[in-house]
DNA sequence: CTCTTTTACGTAAACGTTTACGTTGGGTGG
DNA sequence: CCACCCAACGTAAACGTTTACGTAAAAGAG
């Protein structure tokens, strides 16, 4: 069993209070006892025990963060921000993957509120009312990341949808692309469907080129197999398009192996650009030109928010919108 | 503040020691007054806190999972087998990134010490002495994942790396290729790199082919740009190559990214056969062929070895190889 | 030198549980 | 009817900390 507390006062010849307080580097202590308890400490290998720190302090210095799913390519780097920042301010992070479902979710939030932990990052999903309501009710600071939510006072940190998706519809427009398609997510997903798909339509309409519904195609999620069935249809129901915007980087590596597969070449036949600038986007073949969302910063300032509110005390602070950016890469061509 | 098992006893009008008890199920109280606690703890929402319990109970019903990078696209699927298991048996996983740095490393072994935790997971990393006295000393069990150690006895997961290597170089060989080549990791490192290259080596030998020097190519790490570095060099060493092996598909990718670039056509002019089996091996142009790992797999066993220790009490558990599997995707190609 | 303040501690309660032990009351066997 | 047992509880200690409060000695003021 690991030395306690009282292990160390005994050999020290203190009390447990003193120990506590040169522990805690709170006053009342001497220089000389500073010495000997801390002695004793590295001598004993003491270290202190979270568990219990966490009882009588209400704090346990990790936090919960619930993602969708593990398996897509986003939660790495969404991970990796958030870790970073998590342990660089003196917290552990537990992960959860809820599945998208509902009552997993919930199990998950009962589980982590049994563990008391500090606050929650959400990630990737809409927050449901059933859940923002018993995260209220345990009384800790939340934040959304890479989401929002449009009934609940919750901050998040995101890139503009609709704007980047704009930027990259403008940017196959400056390439002198006319004729241009979209493989899109789920239309009625509010979050990351629908303003992708606003965007989209509202670069085409600015620029006087009239949006019809045989130039989108709507897939059921944002994958590399809606990607592949995507372009199979978009191909078929309008073959006179340049180019392509995919709503996601895994979309468009569908897009490009069904390209690849059926002799299209990319990017001489039709330009491609994708959404997110995953890691492996620069090393598709071709590499991806795609509209990039800071994801490891994203990731980071979502834990600094969470940091923000629980050092505060506020409930709520800023939202934070991250610019996007262009990554030129070579699967787009200009159109002659 | 949340209700805590006080309020639930006075409210029912009977003792904590009583709620305890319906709560755990543990005999000593009637049916009446089991309806009447659940009705008001039903009433008070109620949630233990397993803060307390773990002080008591020395168990938090958390494990630590230490990844040297969050980056590498082996951890997805390692935790999410990892985390899908873990759940599944009732507890959260902490997740931890070392950066293959020493002293971090050391810095998270104590903050994951002072929280108690139930056991450890150390990931794709050599386990050095600091680490195995370390962990030995806080008397929690630990498992290996795609690594395993020599000089401590510390179960593990893996692959047999050599035999798939082996494997992967009979593949060629069987393809009727005579002259191989190969892009392996860092040679100095007895985990992943040294045996793969022992594999490719043992399978020519054993074909009769003699392994020269300039046919294999030694990289420092696994990755894309491994890969880029290494595909030149070798095309630049030993053009008459018809086959690579490649020690990981992100070096696989980075040589295909380069075949590319260069105009080489892969599986035409030369094929290539990876190490893995990423999820994104199956979304890569052309399909990779791979040698495949049960990622997912080997996390859930490697998380459900963990709790066999715990629950059993054992120091040690019988290692296990996962099989690994030839995909045969597009890739690699028969010489005439 | 005396009185007050400050420093350097120690004591004990508290955090929210679990659990060993003690105490009832009703039931059973004889 | 008595002795006994067992089910159904309650009491209190324990887990390892932090911290309010008390206290003795040292330091400072006059």
């Amino acid at each position: 069993m690991a030395y306690t507390i009282k292990d160390v006062a005994k050999k020290a010849g203190v009390s447990i209070a003193t120990v506590s307080r040169v522990l805690n580097n709170q006053p009342g202590f001497s220089e000389k006892t500073k010495k000997k308890v801390q002695h004793v400490i590295e001598e004993l290998g003491y270290e202190p025990n979270a568990v219990a720190r966490g009882l009588i302090n209400n704090k346990t210095h990790t936090i919960g963060v619930l993602f969708p799913e593990l398996s897509s390519m986003l939660v790495t780097d969404f991970l990796n921000g958030i870790e970073t920042m998590a342990h660089e301010l003196g917290s552990s992070v537990i992960v959860c993957h809820t599945e998208a479902d509902g009552e997993k979710t919930m199990k998950y939030l009962q589980l982590l509120n049994e563990k008391r932990i500090d606050g929650i990052i959400f990630v990737s999903a809409i927050l449901k009312e059933e859940y923002y309501n018993y995260i209220r009710k345990m009384g800790i600071p939340m934040v959304l990341l890479s989401t929002e939510s449009y009934s609940y006072p919750v901050p998040y940190v995101k890139v503009n949808d609709q704007h980047a998706a704009y930027s990259a519809t403008k940017y196959l427009l400056n390439k002198g692309h006319k004729k241009i398609g979209m493989i899109s997510g789920n239309k009625d997903d509010l979050i990351a469907g629908k303003p992708r798909i606003m965007g989209f339509e509202m670069a085409l309409k600015d620029q006087g080129i009239a949006f019809t519904e045989n130039n989108i195609i709507y897939s059921k999620g944002f994958g590399f197999q809606d990607g592949l069935d995507g372009m199979e249809k978009l191909m078929k129901q309008s073959p006179e398009i340049s180019a392509i915007f995919a709503a996601s980087d895994e979309i468009a590596f569908g897009a490009l192996s069904f390209a690849y597969q059926h002799g299209i070449k990319i990017p001489d036949d039709v330009s491609i650009i994708g959404y997110d600038n995953l890691s492996i986007a620069e090393m598709a073949i071709p590499p991806l030109t795609t509209v990039g969302q800071p994801l490891i910063k994203m990731g980071k300032t979502a834990a600094s928010m969470l940091f923000e509110m629980l050092e505060s005390g506020n409930v709520f602070v800023e939202n934070r919108i991250l610019p996007h950016e262009i990554l030129e890469r070579e699967t787009v061509r200009e159109k002659r």
